[in-house]
DNA sequence: TTGTAAGCGTTATCAT
DNA sequence: ATGATAACGCTTACAA
C-alpha cells in the first residue's frame, strides 16, 4: 500500500492537533462544528481511511476473522463461507481466507504442514477470532502436532471448529448430526421396501465417512442385513461415485436394490455410470443421498437427499465466536435444525401432489 | 486477539535488547550463536509470532491481498480464488476475501453501495494489492461513483480486475476472449448442420451477456439467420435455463434445432426441462454451452462446451499485480490460452474414438 | 556483535 | 473544546 495521508498531516492542514482529528474520526462529540467541518473536508478530499494497522496496535482489535477451509471448490464450504461473511460483515468483521486445498489429496503429512503454517500466518495477522471448517480436524486420527498447533492458536485467539469434537482440543466445536442424516435416508430406502442396500463414497479415515457409514450399518442391522460387498469407499467426488458404481456393476451379477451415496456429488457420478450402462434411478435401482447440494432438483433424476440445514451452521458458529471474542459467558443459541429428508425422484417414492419444479 | 508476548518481553527474558531479538526474527547473521539460541528458545516456548500489524506499520507492507468476488457460490469464482491462493501463498501473501453477493440480485443501487463499502474496508486494511473478480465492473453501464471509488482505491494500492476494460478506470484489466468462445460453440453447431439456433441465459445489462450474445448473433448472421424468438435472456443459473427452455417450448410448435447456453449451469437447467417433457439432447435438440464448469462430463448428457482455460487467468492477474506491487515495469506474461472446444455428447457430434472415461 | 532511540499511524489519558 | 504525550510492537539507522 502506497504511503497514505495520515491524521498528522490532516491535523497540520486543518491547523489542529491529531487528537481533534482522531475525535472527528471516532464521532466524538467534543469537537466544534467549525473544526469538524474543516477536518471532514480534508478527510473527504483525500479519501482518507484510518489505518487498521495503527488502530489495531492500540486497540488490540483487527476486526478480522480468519476462516480456514480445506477445499473452496466444495459447495458445502462455500455455502458456509457465504453465510459467515453475510453475518460477519454487519458486525464489522472482514474475513481472512485460508484455503489449504488439503481435502482428498491423500498427502497426509504435507497437508498437516500446510494447515499448521496457516495457523502461523493467522497468529501473525492478530485476527480477533478463527473459524475452522474442515481439513485435518475431520480425520479419524488427528495428528498430535496439529492438535498442539491448534491449541496454541486457540490460546492467542478464540477458535470455533465446525466439525466433530476432537479429544484434547481446546477449541469450541459446532457439530452436525451425521448419524441422524444417514439414518433418515437409509430408513427411507428401507421403508420403500428395499432390503439389499449398498453404501458408496467417502474417504476412509475421515470421520464424516466413518460416522455416516456406522449410521448406515446400524440402521441396516436393525431392519435387514449388511452386505459388505456393496460398501465401496473412495472419495467425495462424482468420479468416486462413478468408479464405485462401475465396481459394483462389475462384481455383481445383479444390481442391488438401492444405494446410499455419501453426498450428492457422489450420487451424480452414480447416475452417470448407470446411464452409461443403459440403467437409471429409480427404475433400476434406488439411490438416496445426503447433503442437499445446490441444484439437486436439476439433476437427472432429481435427487432424494437429506438437508442438514447447513445454512444455520455458519450463523451458529459465528454466534459462539462472537461470544468468545467478547469474553461473554457462552450462552446457548438456536441449535442446528434437525436434518430433513428431501424426497425427490431418485429413490422412487411417490411424490406429493405438487412436485417442486 | 489476546495480548501476546512481545519482543520486548522476550528481550527482557533473554537479557538482551529488542534489536537483537528482532535480528534473530529476521535471520540477521549478526547475532552470536549463544544469544540466538537463547532467544530462539524463548520464542519457541511461547509460540511467539511477530505482529504483522507492527511490522506493517514500519514496512508499509501487510503481505495481504484483497480479493473481491460477487458470488462465492459460482464455480468460476471459486476456481479463480483457488488459483489465486495457490499462487499467492508461496509469494507470502494471504487473502482478505470480500464476497459481496451482488451477482444477479437485480438490486443495482444497493449492490454498488456494498461494493463501494468493500473498497473502504480494503483501504483501511492497507493491503498490498487488490484483485476484483466481478460485480458492478461487469455491468454494461458501470455506475460513475463506482468507477470513482475504484480509482480512489487504485490510488492507494494497485488493483487488477479480471474482466473487460472499462473506460475511465485506472485499474489494470485482464480480459477473457468472450467473443471467440461463443463463436467456437456456435460454429460447432452450425458445422453439424443446424441452422435454427437459439441463445439462452445471461442477465441483460451485463457485459458478459451482451458480448456473448453479440458474438452469437454475428456468427449466425454469417451462416444462417437470427431468430429473435429463440433468444431468451434471464440469468446464469439452472433455473434460468429451465425457464427459458420452458418458454421456448410453450411458444413454439416445433423445437429449434439447437441452442447455445450461456454457461454450463444454464445448460443443466435446459437438460432438466427437456427431460420433463420427455425430450433430450442431442437426440431432440443439440445444446452447446460455454465455461466448462467442473464435472461437466458427469451431466446427462455429457456437455459439449468451451473451455476458456480460466486456470491461467488467476495466475496472469497475480503476475501483473505482483509487478505493480513491486513497481516494476509491466512485462507481458503468458497470454490467456485460446478457448478450446470440448466436444462431448450434448451437440451430437461424433465422438473421437477414445471418449473420456 | 550489541544496544539505544526514533519512527510507523493511531488511540487514550491527562492537562489546559 | 483542544492539545501534548505516552503507548501499541516492531524495524532500522546509528552508536558503541
Amino acid at each position: 500500500m502506497k504511503k497514505n495521508i495520515t491524521i498528522k498531516e490532516i491535523a497540520k492542514q486543518a491547523g489542529t492537533s491529531v487528537s481533534t482529528v482522531s475525535r472527528v474520526l471516532n464521532n466524538n462529540p467534543s469537537v466544534s462544528p467549525a473544526k469538524r467541518a474543516k477536518i471532514q473536508a480534508i478527510i473527504d478530499q483525500n479519501h482518507f481511511q484510518p489505518s487498521m494497522l495503527a488502530r489495531g496496535m492500540v486497540s488490540h482489535k483487527t476486526n478480522t476473522l480468519a476462516v480456514v477451509v480445506s477445499d473452496i471448490n466444495n459447495p458445502y464450504f462455500t455455502d458456509l463461507i457465504s453465510q459467515i461473511e453475510q453475518n460477519a460483515r454487519p458486525a464489522g468483521y472482514t474475513l481472512l481466507l485460508i484455503n489449504t486445498m488439503t481435502a482428498g489429496t491423500g498427502q497426509d503429512a504435507s497437508d498437516v504442514q500446510v494447515e499448521i503454517e496457516a495457523f502461523k500466518r493467522i497468529m501473525e495477522a492478530k485476527v480477533d477470532g478463527v473459524l475452522i471448517l474442515g481439513g485435518e480436524i475431520d480425520k479419524e486420527v488427528v495428528a498430535e502436532r496439529y492438535i498442539s498447533a491448534l491449541n496454541t492458536l486457540n490460546s492467542k485467539a478464540p477458535v470455533v471448529v465446525i466439525g466433530q469434537k476432537v479429544a484434547g482440543c481446546d477449541a469450541l466445536f459446532v457439530e452436525r448430526d451425521q448419524k441422524r442424516s444417514v439414518t433418515l435416508i437409509t430408513q427411507h430406502l428401507l421403508a420403500l421396501g428395499h432390503r439389499q442396500i449398498g453404501f458408496v463414497g467417502g474417504e476412509p479415515g475421515v470421520r464424516i465417512t466413518s460416522q455416516r457409514l456406522a449410521a448406515f450399518k446400524a440402521t441396516m442391522q436393525t431392519y435387514s442385513e449388511i452386505d459388505e460387498s456393496l460398501i465401496v469407499l473412495n472419495n467425495y467426488y462424482p468420479q468416486s461415485g462413478y468408479d464405485a458404481m462401475a465396481q459394483i456393476l462389475a462384481t455383481h451379477k445383479q444390481l442391488p436394490e438401492a444405494l446410499v451415496a455419501i453426498n450428492d456429488r457422489v450420487a451424480e457420478g452414480i447416475f452417470r455410470c448407470l446411464a452409461d450402462h443403459g440403467l437409471q434411478a429409480p427404475q433400476d435401482i434406488a439411490v438416496g443421498s445426503c447433503d442437499n447440494f445446490p441444484y439437486g432438483d436439476f439433476l437427472i433424476p432429481r435427487i432424494t437427499t437429506v438437508d442438514q440445514h447447513n445454512e444455520v451452521l455458519g450463523r451458529i458458529a459465528l454466534h459462539y465466536l462472537f461470544q468468545l471474542i467478547d469474553h461473554k459467558q457462552l450462552e446457548q443459541t438456536e441449535t442446528t435444525h434437525l436434518p430433513e429428508l428431501i424426497i425427490r425422484e431418485s429413490c422412487g417414492a411417490k411424490l406429493p401432489k405438487e412436485g417442486k419444479q
